[in-house]
DNA sequence: ATAGATGCCGTACCATAGTACGGAGTCAAG
DNA sequence: CTTGACTCCGTACTATGGTACGGCATCTAT
């Protein structure tokens, strides 16, 4: 099978090494076969490594993701779905935060146009937000 | 003038007093009035907090809103459209982001039904994300 | 006037998610 | 067979944004 050394690895998944690493220490990656010391990766750590990425984007906790994981090895549909649905619901609403959030911005930087004369209320642009 | 303890601006504003606090430590809040030692704060104090916490909301660290409180005193509106700018296109691409995250939950949450019997690989749900 | 809730202060501590260090071993190319 | 890149390890440190502590002062409602 390819493996190959933490340094592909991290690359592979757009971490530093030392995240990599971290991710071992934390439980999340399996600590992997050894060559002469040398740690060697497979294809299932890069998907694992991937998915704690995405999970991170989700807006999971590493500590949550560790949850999934376990999950997803006993294969809990239940547990997992309870999660996933709270965090879409946490999801949506961060979304319309940083919708409401944008729309703040959007409004500070059109209507303070760039010389104009009359107040720029930096503040006032986000009023009512929230 | 209407003014209020520390206690009653940090509920309106939907924070602890240690956090107001905090805000005064660094800078983000002025050292308001004392009346026999006890801070004071008036309108545009929780009007400042509130501020705080929008735009927190829009993903500025505090220190990025320490720069943004200090434009809106100076007025400074170049500097302002730039960082609302470059805010907006992060909030954007962190929505994109977390749309594809919330596309992954729906399919783990939807395909991995409740009792089926096949596989319900929690990792294979956030495949080819982001 | 006396509880009990608040406020004051500085300093210390917390969680999260890494990042850095440094000396030693190992590997790959020329 | 050497040189430079990569890896090993444990431990310590970082940044961000708060939160807690503890002893004392003050305020508010009865």
């Amino acid at each position: 099978m390819e493996t190959v050394t933490i340094g592909k690895l991290a690359a592979k998944g757009g971490v530093g090494v030392e995240t990599v690493r971290y991710y071992q220490r934390r439980g999340l990656l399996a600590e992997p076969q050894r060559d002469a010391g040398i740690r060697r990766y497979g294809d299932d750590d890069l998907r694992r490594l991937r998915f704690i990425r995405s999970a991170q984007a989700a807006g999971f906790t590493l500590e949550e993701i560790g949850e999934l994981l376990d999950l997803d090895a006993v294969d809990d549909r239940i547990r997992a779905r309870q999660l996933a649905k709270a965090r879409i619901a946490a999801i949506d609403a961060k979304i319309a935060e940083m919708q409401s959030a944008r729309a703040a911005l959007a409004k500070l930087a059109s209507e303070c146009a760039n010389s104009s004369v009359g107040a720029c209320p930096i503040i006032a642009a986000f009023e009512h937000q929230i």
